[in-house]
DNA sequence: TATATTTGACCACG
DNA sequence: CGTGGTCAAATATA
């Protein structure tokens, strides 16, 4: 059949995540406005409510494209496909109740590495995102003030709900969370309202950005996420190991933050031209991280150059994938 | 009592 | 062998 050639399909793959993430931003900004009313009328809970269900529908919508690319290629079989642990496995253990069971053999870490191609990025604030996760696990990760937590969605078992994510906290004063989602939901809307999810953020404002990474299969030197962050962060990390050298950790979250807010706005920008929003995003996080650092600019700089590159091989990966 | 979180163990991968 | 992702018993919380 006459189906659209593969650039056109680029061109509205491109366009509705363009449309998508600019829905989902104005839903945060909403929010984030909602924070600064009053808290006398009811009607604002329900407009909260409203806004966040816009927003989860947003992101609800991205993970979907980002997921149904590889369409047919059930992503991330690894997760459950390869351990596939569940609840019977479980009882099947539960025999012996000694916490360490040296002896016996179970199954923990019995896991296949999780193939990163899979994966959408959102920096924010707050780790809400209005679906319902549960933790199971947080590890401590190398070159990293903040222990990295390890989500599944709730509906894992009971609807095999095969969405993942990562939190990683990367900046303190104002939280910053960057948070790895692998999977999309399958679940059904579930009847929970939102926040379920990670105790430490009582910061509703989500002003978030979605930054979504593809990886190129052939690239091999090494996962694609070598270390804790993603494509983005791999050349940021060089301009971090200084700073991790030099000494002040905090300094280095700080400058972390700083790179990211820059990703942030650059990664948006190929999918759509207006810029506008893009520097309210970028101003608004920016808003975050209240203290001015001067070493940071310094890497700025150097980081800019930089960027060209890596706004190029983002974008690439992006035209590549749809 | 049911459900969620914590945390040490386990193991694949590089 | 070090690191990161996951499991699951123990524990906490609703």
């Amino acid at each position: 059949m006459d189906s659209p050639s593969p650039e056109s399909l680029h061109a509205i793959h491109k366009s509705v995540i363009g449309k998508l993430l600019k829905g989902k931003e104005s839903a945060t900004e909403l929010h984030t406005l909602f924070q600064t009313l009053p808290e006398d009328g009811a009607g604002r809970v329900s407009a909260q409510e409203h806004v966040l269900i816009i927003s989860r529908s947003f992101a609800e919508s991205l993970s979907l494209l980002n997921s149904g690319r590889v369409n047919g290629t059930s992503q991330i079989v690894a997760v459950n496909g390869g351990v596939g642990v569940s609840s019977g496995d479980r009882s099947s253990k539960s025999s012996d109740h000694g916490r360490k069971k040296l002896g016996v053999k179970d199954r923990r870490g019995c896991y296949r590495r999780r193939n990163a191609s899979q994966s959408s990025i959102s920096v924010s604030p707050t780790t809400e995102d209005g679906f319902a996760w549960r933790k199971y696990g947080q590890k401590e990760i190398l070159n990293t003030i903040f222990p990295r937590c390890y989500f599944r969605c709730t509906h894992k078992y009971d609807q095999s709900c095969k969405a993942n994510k990562q939190v990683q906290r990367i900046k303190e004063d104002p939280p910053l969370y960057q948070t790895t989602y692998f999977g999309h939901h399958t679940c059904q809307g579930p009847p929970m309202r939102a926040p379920q999810i990670i105790s430490d953020s009582d910061h509703m404002t989500d002003s978030s950005c979605l930054l979504s990474f593809e990886a190129k299969p052939p690239t091999k030197q090494g996962p694609y996420f070598p270390n804790n962050h993603s494509a983005m962060m791999i050349s940021t990390q060089e301009l971090k190991k200084d700073e991790t050298q030099s000494d002040a950790s905090d300094n280095k979250s700080c400058l972390l933050q700083d790179l990211v807010t820059s990703e942030s706005s650059k990664v948006i920008s190929p999918y759509e031209g207006s810029s506008a929003h893009q520097d309210e995003v970028a101003s608004s996080m920016q808003s975050c991280s209240s203290t001015p650092l001067h070493d940071g600019l310094d890497h700025m700089e150097a980081f800019s150059t930089e960027f060209a590159d890596l706004d190029q091989d983002l974008y690439f990966n992006d035209m590549e994938l749809f």
